[in-house]
Order: C-alpha cells, then structure tokens, then sequence
DNA sequence: CCGACATATGGCGATATAGGAATATGATAG
DNA sequence: CTATCATATTCCTATATCGCCATATGTCGG
C-alpha cells in the first residue's frame, strides 16, 4: 500500500509544501484562484486542484462572485493538529528544564573548581 | 513528480499516521525497537525502516544497549511546526474573538427585544 | 446567442511510498 | 565458534500522488 490517501488527513494536506504556500497565501484573506496564480509561480489547474484537496479537509472554503471563486482560511481546522503537537510542546519544554538544570549544575562545578 | 521526498521534510514525515503512533509511543521515554514493534501492532521491519525516517528528519535519535537499540524522542525538532502553526493560531484566534463580538452582539438584541 | 474570461476536471506519465517476505548485520551466551 | 536474539536492509508490488496538457463547465458582456 502506499501513503494514505491525502484527502481524509489535514496531516497529509499540509506535507504538501504548494499546498503550505497556498495556505500562507491565504493568511492576509479571501483570495480568487487567479489571484494564487499570480501570486506564487504555479499552474492553475495546479492551484485549482490543491485547493480541492484542501477543501475536502475543511482548511479552505470557497465563496462565488461571479465568474470568481473566492477562497478562505478556515483556520479553526488546524486546531487538532496543535493539539498534537502540546503533547511534544510538554516534552520539549521538560528538556529544555532539564538542560537548564545540567547548565545551572556546570556552573556550580566550575565555581567550585 | 510525485510527492517530494519524506525524508528532508518534518512535516511529510509526521504525515504518516503510523509514524505519529511511533512518536506517541515515545514520548513516555527511550524504548527499544522490539518493544515499539510489541506496544503497537507493527511488523519489526516496518517499525524500523519508520524509525529510520523519522531519525533522518531528527525527530528521533538512537542509542545502542548491548544488542538492542533505544530510540528517544528529539522532540525540539518539532518546533519549526509549531511556529508555522503560530501564524494560523492568530489568524483562528481572530476568528473566535469575531465570532465573540457577534454573540455578544446577539445577546445586546436579546436584550432589547 | 456568442466569444472571452475564470475555474474545474480528466487523462497521462513519472516517481515515491508503504508494506510484506526474505535476508543481512551485529551482539551475546554457552 | 556457533546458535540465537535484536535490528536493519533489500527486493518486490500495488497504489497514491504530483504536475502537465487538453478540455469541460460556468459566467459575463454585447
């Protein structure tokens, strides 16, 4: 089997690095796919179907306006995902104590010394 | 092309769910490679060759203790990921305080009416 | 109704990957 | 030195993806 498929997984829409520029892209608001283009050097159908991809996932939702489709952020769906990471946040931080410690207790040595 | 390489890439790396199960299964503490393979319901090739990718992208770090390994979690590795989350945070954050605003707002009509 | 514009979709080829089976490497005990 | 345990690596196949090109869909102006 390979990869999971990319569409059940905000993990795996955002591996995609087009798919993380697109998403930057999006930070500042609403944008129409011409406007994605334009704005980072990919192709249209490109741009079309990674919005796609982020769509199925809930990171984007789409507006009409016209013969345009505007695009947004739904930010909120990134809300598990940092979830996961305060579990590693809580590890890293105890490291980070711990090498404070070992650098507190080097110190001491070298005063000592 | 297909997807770029996992393997220069936190974030491809942590895509793979069975990768994240790894990581999870590590945050306890050192384990060997035998009792990753026991704890979830992997084959020892398959937990190895993870562990490999996960070592290439640094998230984990290995250390050997007679015949076996110990693989620890080098969870600072996963802080590039969470200051790109930062930037959606803001952006999630502004929405809540919107959606905030409108409630407040619904219940000052409450109010009135 | 027609042509131009904006976006979406379908087909295709190249490539990367996950997972399984078998095997290789390496360390330890006897 | 050999059998055994622990882990890594290699070979293989099926499949998912990305990106490109061409084309379909849908919308507006005249």
């Amino acid at each position: 089997m390979a990869r999971a498929s990319t569409t059940s997984d905000v993990f795996n829409a955002v591996a995609e690095p087009h798919r993380r520029e697109i998403l930057d892209a999006l930070i500042a608001g609403e944008k129409a796919v011409g406007a994605i283009v334009h704005d980072l050097a990919l192709s249209q159908p490109q741009v079309s179907k990674h919005l796609r991809v982020l769509g199925e996932v809930g990171l984007v939702r789409c507006r009409i306006d016209g013969r345009r489709r505007l695009y947004r952020l739904e930010p909120t769906r990134l809300r598990p995902f940092h979830e996961w990471l305060s579990k590693y946040e809580r590890a890293w931080k105890d490291r980070l104590d711990r090498m404070d410690d070992y650098v507190r207790e080097l110190k001491q040595q070298g005063g000592r010394l």
